[in-house]
DNA sequence: ATAATAGTGTCTGTTAGACATTATGCA
DNA sequence: TGCATAATGTCTAACAGACACTATTAT
């Protein structure tokens, strides 16, 4: 029976100069050796215990991001997507604050604007625009897009992520209700003086959501 | 570099008895020989174009379903899941009416109401919980369950196969405003005369939905 | 006529969205 | 004091859910 390849690949999205951005990395191997790709490698048996163990791996060694949110996207495979053969492709997505990247981020790293992708190596395209609809759609109903900003936030700041990530306005009145019904927030007790105005109370996530999304039935827009 | 074990699962529900049910399979090969799982196989890289495929490919092989609206679940891997080794599963669900698996229906295919389940052998217990959570939630606001139901069907049929999946009551009016705005049923002409009352208006499935969802913003309930 | 279900009209409470108003800091 | 943004109050239109009523067949 011919052998079928098995690997991970990681779909790392940030906010980067207000755009949703993807995290993308120089491939020092054939096939296309040299152009930028999504991280991804093998999975090694022996190392790894899952494939959600393998992509942790994957985003540490490129990375060194530990504990970002992190979710199975999709598995691509056949016999036409990787020139050494056919392969099964096990996808996730991760959300990261763009800080963590400035911190460990490499040289052979780029970010780049999610809507600005033109052609990627392998069906990575595909897979990139794929995990941008899914992380779209559950931002609708979800506290996904909290993972893409740093510790302590404002509302405001939030509200704006909301509208990056879904590519479209927010009612204020309406987003701070749907942030109330998901009981996810926690204000600090500090206020953002970072500005020449009223000042902003800060939030955090509640410990029990830093993995585990928060849902609401009625999404965010009509 | 130790093999991984590439295979495909699919969790192939219908409605029987009332219920919503799976359909479970007797292994003839060990590991769990002759205990009922879920139907799957290795991929055949020379056969297979896709694991898409190969799932049909073994829906076909082992209950002569052709057609049937499939959905790719999620990949269940790890060292544990097999004793055979570290594997891979790509598992799909698909929905199809009682009526096709009884004309294919073999001697070693049971049909299980998923909500009696209490063991099953690999981790397919898990896996068929999660398919069934996914088709629930799914159902809420999309047009997932007329798979479940033949070519035509009235909206009497049709809601109680929403109420089945869904597992609770819905309201009549409410119902129908939301086949409504799906707008992918379209009236056979026909009405039901199966029954001593006035009769029902029989739909059936508007071709461009047959094997893609119709889906609203607004779920059905609250 | 009666039973039984199909199908529709209408009212009400809830909610999203729009708009306006108040609050609170800095310059 | 003026300006900018935070935070909240309030009105309205849309909609889900409940209920009632009408329609249409077989017996």
């Amino acid at each position: 029976m011919t052998p079928v390849i098995c690997t991970v690949d990681v779909v790392l999205l940030t906010l980067d100069k207000g755009a949703l951005s993807v995290a993308l990395f120089k491939r020092d191997k054939e096939p296309f050796a040299g152009r930028h790709a999504l991280p991804g490698g093998f999975i090694h048996a022996e190392a790894d215990k899952t494939a959600f163990d393998a992509a942790l791996r994957v985003l540490k060694d490129k990375t060194g991001v530990t504990s970002p949110y992190l979710e199975q996207l999709a598995t691509y495979s056949g016999a036409d997507r990787d020139p050494r053969g056919w392969s099964v492709s096990i996808v996730y997505f991760a959300l990261v604050p763009k800080a963590v990247l400035d911190i460990a981020g490499t040289s052979d790293m780029r970010i780049e604007n999610v809507d600005a992708l033109r052609s990627l190596p392998f069906d990575h395209l595909d897979i990139v625009r794929t995990a941008v609809s899914r992380v779209r759609s559950k931002s609708v109903y979800s506290s996904l897009p909290v993972y893409l900003l740093p510790k302590e936030f404002t509302l405001g700041e939030l509200q704006e992520t909301y509208e990056t990530v879904m590519g479209e306005p927010v009612d204020k009145v309406t987003f701070r209700r749907k942030m109330d019904q998901l009981a996810m927030l926690e204000p600090t007790g500090e206020l953002d003086r970072s500005r020449p105005n009223r000042p902003a109370q800060l939030f955090r996530l509640k410990k029990e959501f830093r993995h585990t999304l928060s849902t609401v039935v009625r999404p965010l827009n009509s």
